[in-house]
RNA sequence: GCGAUCGUAGCUCAGUUGGUUAGAGCGCCGGUUUGUGGUACCGGAGGUCGCGGGUUCGAACCCCGUCGAUCGCCCCA
């Protein structure tokens, strides 16, 4: 006998109440984008390796060790796609989506990363995805930030909060890179061992670093207010006014930072609340939505200069957040008491259905305990059929619309 | 890449200092009871105790390895 064959690590089976509330998700999310005017779009899951490892930079062991990279026939280097963004990006550029310009744009679907599991993180996981692309005013960004706080008021999450930063534009970013560095250079040999690394490979990571000897050096760390000039200050300044108007709650958050350099001025993230219910469900892995201004990647990409806004939030964290969504019961369950009214029971299923109402039928396992089953279903109405032609419709609401579908037996 | 915990029926789990034929609940199948009925009872199928070595007279239990899961660290586009 052939051994069953197992998933591969990292991927899920998602089912019955999960499914429900993945689900949910994705319909709340499509709702929504219609409110705000997004326009879907379908990308291919894989691009060559180069989309992602030039927008990502080379530099990173993100590229070598994190991405799901294989050669095809031709040779060539391809990647399962690690984010929405880049392949974005690459498909403005490659069918002259300019001329939509400013576009806003909605998809959702599965990403790969090569990563250990653990709780909310998976090698196959799948995320929702907003983005306005070719818009430079700060009011793409507020746009883009209403609709997310709307889409997760919607979906009934509470006690998260949006964090918001800037990280000003090139030179504001540079000016403010420099002095962080030097900041913690001279404090180095205090630094955990991987704050000391990070000084060399990427020193804003060293802001949110969970270790305790990082966090009196991440207090009185220069601050990117000190570097902003004065349009990336004006710039944020739009920002958070226009969140202000449309009701969007936030926070600043001055340590939250982007490691790419072609992050521009506003970085966000939604994170639930200490000690909420939210943080507990979610475990470490706390981001339920994040993202950013990425004026600098089309130009990475060989592209004209794109001003470009987005944010991605992970399907399987908002559905553990959603609440329990079961299966939804049946309007209508038809019971087979007697094998010989199967012809009759689809039928009436037949006409049910056509009428828009939801209906299934139990035929199996022993006669006498099938109207048990459908008991056990509590479907709106349940309709038998008996031996000897006799039948009963039992409900609890005698105006229940889908009685209309089975006048014959009332 | 690193660490901790875990791995017994389809599911949730028991399994006593290692001791004979490995258990329960739920679910599934069949039957009895009820007969407009979500009840109760009886019976049944289903497990080489993740896999491979080792220690022992004897291993689900102890040791080593391996695979997998979970949670955390690193990383987080």
């Amino acid at each position: 006998m052939a051994k069953t064959p197992q998933a591969i690590r990292g991927t899920q089976d998602i089912f019955g109440a999960d499914a429900e509330a993945f689900a949910f998700v994705l319909e709340t999310f499509e709702r929504v984008r219609k409110l705000y005017r997004f326009r879907r779009a379908e990308m291919p899951v894989f691009e060559k390796t180069e989309v992602f490892a030039r927008s990502i930079g080379e530099t990173t062991d993100i590229v070598s060790k994190e991405m799901y990279s294989f050669e095809d026939r031709g040779g060539e280097s391809l990647t399962l796609r690690p984010e929405f963004t880049a392949g974005i990006a690459r498909a403005f550029m490659s069918n002259g989506w300019q001329q939509h310009a400013p576009l806003k744009l909605a998809t959702h679907g599965p990403l790969f990363r090569y990563e250990r599991p653990q709780k909310g993180r998976y090698r196959q996981f799948h995320q929702i995805d907003a983005e306005i692309l070719g818009a430079a005013e700060p009011q793409a960004d507020v746009e883009l930030l209403a609709m997310a706080d709307q889409l997760l008021k919607e979906l009934g999450i509470k006690g998260v909060t949006l964090h918001l930063n800037t990280l000003g534009d090139g030179d504001s970013r540079e000016a403010w890179r420099a002095a962080l560095v030097d900041h913690f250079r001279a404090v180095k040999s205090e630094l955990s061992e991987d704050s000391q690394e990070r000084l060399e490979k990427n020193p804003l990571r060293i802001l949110d670093s969970k270790d305790r000897r990082d966090q009196k050096f991440v207090a009185d760390a220069p601050k990117i207010d000190q570097f902003l000039s004065d349009d990336a200050r004006a710039f944020f300044d739009a920002v958070t006014s226009g969140l202000d108007a449309a009701g969007v709650k936030w926070t600043r958050a001055e340590s939250l930072v982007r490691g790419l350099d072609y992050y521009r001025h506003t970085a966000f993230e939604f994170i639930p609340d200490e000690g909420s219910e939210a943080a507990s469900k979610l475990g470490s892995q706390s981001t339920i939505l994040g993202g950013g201004r990425y004026d600098g990647l089309m130009e990475s990409l060989g592209g004209a200069p794109t001003p470009a806004v987005g944010w991605a939030a992970g399907i399987e964290r908002l559905a553990m957040l959603v609440g329990e969504k079961s299966d939804p019961a049946s309007d209508l369950i038809v019971v087979v008491e007697d094998d010989d009214r199967i012809a009759e029971a689809f039928g009436v299923l037949k006409r049910a259905r056509s009428e828009g109402f939801t209906a299934e039928m139990i035929s199996g396992g022993s006669p006498r305990k099938r109207y048990d089953k459908a008991v056990k279903r509590a479907p709106k109405v349940i309709l038998s059929l008996q031996r000897d032609m006799g039948h009963s419709v039992s409900h609890d609401n005698l105006d229940e619309p889908v009685l209309s579908a089975i006048t014959a037996y009332s």
